[in-house]
DNA sequence: GAGGTTGGTCTCGAAAAGAGACTGATAAGG
DNA sequence: CCTTATCAGTCTCTTTTCGAGACCAACCTC
C-alpha cells in the first residue's frame, strides 16, 4: 500500500496518517504550537536537510492545515501559520505530550508543563464522551460501521 | 538528526514520535483497538510487506506498547496484546479518529461511530483540563520549561 | 563589495519500503 | 500417505524515498 492508498482508505485513522503520519510532520506541528511560523526557524530547530522541511510543510499547506502567507513583499518572505483545521490538530499534540510525559519521560519528571490559562493550574489533558462527560478509556468504547 | 537522537530529545512529542510516529505504526495501533492480535491479521487488514509488520511489531513490543505472547506450543504461536502503556495510546488514537472523521471524511460522514458504553451514546472525544474540567483549545495552554 | 539573512532547489549516496519466494512445523482432507 | 492449508516469520531483490550538504538568488548592512 502507498501514501496515496492510505488517504483513500475508509478510516479515519488512515486518512489523518497520510497528513501527520511522520517523524518530522509531527514535530513541526509542535513547533506551530509553540509559535515558530519561518522557514528558517523550523530548520534550525529541527536540524534536518532543508529539503524536507521544504517538502513537510508543503504537505500541510496542500491539506490545509497551514497556510503560507507573505509578510514582507521585497524580498519575498513567507510565514507558515496554523489554519482552523491545523489549531484543530491541538488536541492530538496534547495527547501525545501526556503520554510522552506519562510513559517516555525520565525521572526528572516531564520536559514542560503546560498550564491553563482559565483555571491557572498545570494540568494534564483528559479525553472525556461529549455527551455524559465521563472520561473515556479503551474499554469503554463501542465501534460501529457507518453503512449509510 | 536520526530516530535515535529523537528519542533522546526532551520533548515528549519527539520521544512520542521516536515510537508512533510512522503510517505503519499507527494503524497496527488502530487494529490493535479493533481487537487484531495476530501477525496475519495485520498483515492482511494493511496489505503490507511481511517484513515491515515483523519490523514494526518488534518494535512495540521493544517499547513496551504490546506483549509477544504464545498462545499455543505446537508449534509455536504468539500473539501481540496491549500492554497497560500501550492501552493508554488510546487518547491518541481517539484524537486522531475524531480529526479524521471532523475533517478527512467525505459527505457520506466518518466511516465508523463510536459509541460510549457508560451512557449508551454516540460520542465524539473532547479534550478537557484534569483540574476543572473545561475543555481545552490551543489558546488556553501556556506552555513553561520544566528546569529541575 | 564582503558578508549575512532568508527561502528555497539540486544532486547524490544511504536507508527504507514493497513484492514475492522460501522455510518449517503442524494439522486436516481424501 | 500425499496434498494442501495455516501460521509466523525470514531472505532477496528492486524501487522509492530520505536526508546531508552544496548551491542559488534576492536583498540588506557595513
Amino acid at each position: 500500500m502507498k501514501w496515496d492508498d492510505l488517504a483513500a482508505q475508509p478510516c479515519s485513522v488512515a486518512r489523518t496518517a497520510a497528513v501527520i503520519g511522520d517523524r518530522w510532520t509531527l514535530l513541526i506541528l509542535r513547533d506551530c504550537f509553540l509559535g515558530v511560523k519561518r522557514f528558517a526557524d523550523f530548520q534550525a530547530r529541527l536540524g534536518i536537510a532543508r529539503s524536507i522541511v521544504t517538502a513537510r510543510l508543503n504537505l500541510l499547506v496542500e491539506e490545509g492545515v497551514l497556510t503560507r502567507q507573505p509578510y514582507q513583499a521585497l524580498p519575498a518572505r513567507y510565514e507558515y501559520r496554523l489554519t482552523d483545521k491545523g489549531m484543530d490538530l491541538h488536541a492530538i499534540v496534547l495527547a501525545i505530550v501526556a503520554w510522552g510525559d506519562r510513559w517516555q519521560s525520565g525521572p526528572e519528571g516531564p520536559p514542560h508543563w503546560r498550564r491553563h490559562k482559565a483555571c491557572g493550574c498545570d494540568f494534564t489533558p483528559m479525553t472525556v464522551c461529549s455527551v455524559c462527560s465521563e472520561v473515556v478509556t479503551a474499554r469503554d468504547v463501542e465501534i460501529r460501521e457507518n453503512l449509510g
